[in-house]
DNA sequence: TGACATATATCGAGCATCTATATATAATGC
DNA sequence: GCATTATATATAGATGCTCGATATATGTCA
């Protein structure tokens, strides 16, 4: 994941979720892509990103089926749920609210309105 | 923490230094500042805060001495060393360039110059 | 045919946090 | 005077998420 050693915990879900969102993917897909677009910020591992999807296939978030590309091998493609997008939803918020406590901390050694 | 369940792991030791670059304090204290910055978005558990700290401390990053507050209590107050300082800006890095990452996955299902 | 990239899967280890528990003193309430 | 609550620090055990290692199988390239 590049953090130094590992991810920060519990974004691996998100980030997962978000690429769903945007169209069905296998697992692979997924990796490559995450590295792709964070620059090999998130170079989320195999064993990590698998179990991901069983278990929020097993919540019903994620739909699963094989499928054969062209002459290709084939693929597990995974498809986002309606429980999904908003377990999407609900992540996205809890995030934008913990980013913003992070700054919020680390921008000022200042009183914000404190009491 | 409030993160639903537990926090995003790895960001509790940035914010205990980054609280102790602007003054020295103690762990009760920090707690406490802590979940007023964030509007109890780091509700910090003691059973939390404390292992961080003595490993902070074991690893040359803080020092400790107790102090008496007038007629008050014995406090233990924590102080940042300069190898402290290096610690709290590299992980301030990390954290930025990590947000930032994620902010970038979150925001847009489009190709960021994607190959 | 041997190496490497693709593709999925599981298990054990490691680490950070939480919960629970313990101790001790000061302040508050009755 | 005594019990409860807030202050203050500390440790042990449970939980959860990610990593590393390992396994398997196919397609591609030399």
């Amino acid at each position: 994941m590049a953090m130094d050693k590992s991810l920060w915990p519990g974004s691996a879900a998100v980030l997962v979720l978000k690429l769903l969102e945007e169209r069905d993917m296998y697992g692979y897909e997924m990796i490559e892509t995450l590295a792709r677009r964070s620059d090999h910020t998130f170079d989320l591992k195999a064993g990590t990103l698998y179990p991901i999807l069983h278990g929020l296939e097993r919540e019903g978030a994620l739909t699963s089926c094989e499928r054969r590309a062209d002459t290709d091998r084939t693929r597990k493609y995974y498809h986002l749920t309606e429980k999904g997008r908003k377990l999407l939803e609900e992540k996205q918020r809890e995030w934008t609210v913990y980013a913003e406590a992070v700054n919020r901390i680390l921008r000022g050694g200042v009183s914000y309105g404190a009491v």
